[in-house]
DNA sequence: CGACGGATTGATATAGATCAAACCTGGTGG
DNA sequence: CCACCAGGTTTGATCTATATCAATCCGTCG
């Protein structure tokens, strides 16, 4: 629909919701540009949350590590999206690049600071916040109670929606970042596409490349 | 209509978290008592989200109901807390009455109102929904990566901590309750806590009431 | 007492995990 | 220009935790 606006990534912000107008203005007056490469760490579990991030371009995702080594990702963000704001002084999730990234950084005091004395920003905050636990708030139910197709479903079809295209999904993050974002395995994702590819309800492109059918594809399933 | 029906409430109220006072002041001012009789809807999903609540006592469930009738519990509130506080001008999910309840009750849009002058009150709203979106997250990590016992023990533990007593835990929900919040069935839910007894993980003092062993349980199972 | 709504237990089925191998694909160096 | 390599991905064979279906049990209340 309007592929126009993705082009135009010439200069400094993404688009954000008007909701946060007040903390856009932030980013883009105090922003301090940093780039991550792929798979680095922004910050970790524990670090000190100095810092909020805006991202201009790439993906972040934020996850957690089990004792034991398994890994879930509570979410993605891409351009336009803000995170690392966190109510206490320690973080407590990891945020790494998925791909390479360019991000804004501004420090959390000063936010916190300017928030207590404009009401409008701190409100652009608890929105922001809430839209993010709304999110969370879906994602558990698809974690509780869905199967890998359903999954992966809502998964390509939330991407495609975010991505602006809904026909068509490039997908900018590997198979096992999807897995440990629905709960699954690396081969459960894979064969689920295969199956789904068999069953047309999509189209395999590029290996990161995935076409959607029509909507019924859920129904098909 | 309020001044009819309206019981302004004299009491104290349950304790809250100090960063949550300016709402808390709101509550005591304005919150009209009301009560819910056990499984009772509060508000439905899609209804207007005119009111919001602070729980004085008994515990609420927060859930989400799939096409198919599968229900996805994302959380539990019990006294003191806060609940129904969201952006949008509709919920996104259902509130109902887990026992007997009193609760609160305040108008959104006054409390909108307010927090576009008050920057406390502003901070306390995006500081109750933060915490929200932090339990929120511990909870995706329970349900993409953990074992049904990991999530029994993590989930009595939680209750227990939250009621007071770290040894002793006094379940305000049945079986079904907890087997929608953790995402497993009935059934397991029973098996594995019969398993935790046998086990000598915790002992099972009345159908709601839980001894919990030493910390060390989560290892020794 | 009898009945009803949870809760538990039992027997079986199955979706998804696990372990293991083969398969791209894009990049490197000969 | 091609052979080779390495990372990520797909496919295959099997295992298992949990779901499902079906009784049975238990405690509370009329």
């Amino acid at each position: 629909m309007e592929s126009l606006n993705a082009r135009r990534n010439l200069n400094p912000l993404p688009e954000m919701p008007e909701a946060a107008a007040p903390l856009a203005e932030i980013f883009r007056r105090e922003g301090v540009r940093t780039t991550f490469a792929r798979n680095a760490g922004i910050y970790a579990e524990e670090a000190d949350a100095a810092s909020v991030f805006l991202v201009v371009s790439g993906t972040v995702r934020i996850c957690k590590y089990c004792c034991d080594g398994k890994r879930q990702i509570s979410a993605f963000h891409m351009a336009g999206e803000v995170f690392g704001f966190e109510p206490g002084e320690e973080h407590r999730f990891d945020a790494e690049a998925v791909e390479n990234c360019v991000l804004l950084a501004i420090r959390r005091s000063a936010l916190v600071a300017q928030a207590a004395e404009d009401a409008n920003l701190a409100q652009a905050l608890w929105h922001l916040c809430a839209r993010e636990l709304q999110r969370a708030q879906e994602h558990m139910l698809l974690l509780g109670r869905q199967s890998a197709m359903e999954r992966i479903l809502s998964f390509l079809d939330s991407v495609a929606e975010r991505r602006g295209d809904p026909t068509c999904v490039q997908l900018p993050m590997g198979r096992q970042d999807i897995a440990d974002h629905l709960g699954l395995t690396i081969e459960t994702v894979s064969r689920t596409m295969t199956q789904l590819a068999e069953a047309q309800a999509i189209v395999v492109e590029g290996i990161r490349r995935i076409r959607l059918g029509q909507t019924p594809s859920r129904l098909a399933a």
